[in-house]
DNA sequence: GATAGTTTCATACAACTGTTTGAATTGCAA
DNA sequence: TTGCAATTCAAACAGTTGTATGAAACTATC
């Protein structure tokens, strides 16, 4: 195993250099420059280019769902095996959120490569994140427990635009604060989370709202 | 200008296989091909490779936005210059999701190369998107307009959401497809733009609900 | 039907990519 | 120290990419 140190050198250099410029414009000669080594370094440690990214992505979802389920534990168990929604939503957008946004300067290249990841979607990851259904399918299970008499259709419809809110807020998080010039506080992580749990909730738990919209959309017909 | 018959073969090739295949993996090689021109055509006709993907996207997009604001137009005229919320929600995300979901076999190949788009998220596309704004800007207008006594922030939190629930559905519509079984039918297109609807009117209408998502979250801490 | 302008074509170019090779070096165990 | 495996290194490889070139083939105008 010896010291570990070329490998560990280029994940850093790797991370830090996808999450400043992008997967499109970083190539392998730039990632062993920036971490003093020699090009064959990173074919001999990872196999090849995508493996070392894949590992890099790997990492960082396993921390990220760790987090997320230890969150859902513990709001299953003080519930005594049923969470309010609020809190499984929490669990769920919580951690991504936490770790994508917040003040720029004390977000760590971690965090920037996570949002790279998600706004570039390389086939590597790609590979990676459709086997994550697994993952979301215990989230599934505990909003189904907390709102019995949802219908299946309607708690996966929550869930996904649970997830659609947080992750579109971190990829288009400059958009917003460009659109809403800065009135938009995305630095303010926990009231940009309070908001996407709110809104889900509501998705989650409203009466059937939507036939008002269905029938003012076929009026204006 | 004369029959423009090679251009149009290229832009209709490179949709074609754009939406096929992906950006990443289809090359200039691989469009003359299909659209039997040569090589040089490309560079002839547009100037480079991104001014293809440029202009096959600025196309669509023009289009989309059109609809877009032909919808809004129509809403607001209707109701004397103050449309309800759900009419220009659903002018905001309707002609998108309607150009990208729906029965497959009957998805053009202009909708499923957006959809790609969406996805993948190439140089080019990414600079046109960001001028986007002032289009934007306009949807803010009106729900100013037909919500005057919500705040500005909430008014951008709600398009903002209202977007991040089309796009992400477009995007991972695989996804939740596979995630709900096929309970989800994302065929049904006025249904899936009468659920985005309804929530993001819900998002802009309810109350401070946060505030109780946001004690939760505290208590479990 | 000659001319000028446009469009097509085959071909070459130049640069960059990830990966491989085989020799040199290092570190550790006997 | 010797021997052996793990690691590093410079160099080259093989393939692909988008783009440029200059001659050839058109097309329309006078």
């Amino acid at each position: 195993m010896a010291s570990d140190h070329t490998r560990t050198a280029i994940l850093a250099a790797a991370e830090r250099l996808y999450a400043d410029r992008g997967f499109g414009d970083v190539t392998l000669r730039d990632i062993v420059a920036e971490a003093n080594v020699n090009l064959a370094a990173v074919n001999y440690h990872f196999g090849s280019k995508d493996e070392l990214i894949a590992e890099l992505f790997v990492t960082r979802s396993i921390a990220t769902n760790r987090e997320r389920l230890r969150e859902l534990k513990a709001a299953e168990e003080q519930g005594g095996g049923r969470a309010p929604i609020e809190l499984i939503l929490h669990a769920l957008v919580g951690p991504t959120l936490r770790g994508c946004l917040g003040p720029e300067n004390q977000r760590s290249a971690a965090a920037r490569f996570m949002i790279r990841a998600s706004i570039e979607s390389v086939p590597p990851i790609r590979r990676i994140k459709n086997r994550e259904i697994d993952h979301l399918r215990k989230f599934a299970g505990a909003m189904r427990r907390a709102l019995p008499d949802r219908s299946d259709v309607d708690i996966y419809w929550g869930l996904n635009f649970a997830l659609a809110m947080a992750h579109h807020t971190i990829r288009e998080s400059e958009r917003l604060i460009k659109l809403s010039e800065g009135k938009c506080d995305l630095d303010d992580v926990e009231d940009v989370i309070a908001r996407v749990v709110s809104v889900a909730t509501m998705a989650l738990t409203a009466g059937k709202v939507e036939t008002k919209a269905r029938a003012l959309a076929r009026d204006a017909r």
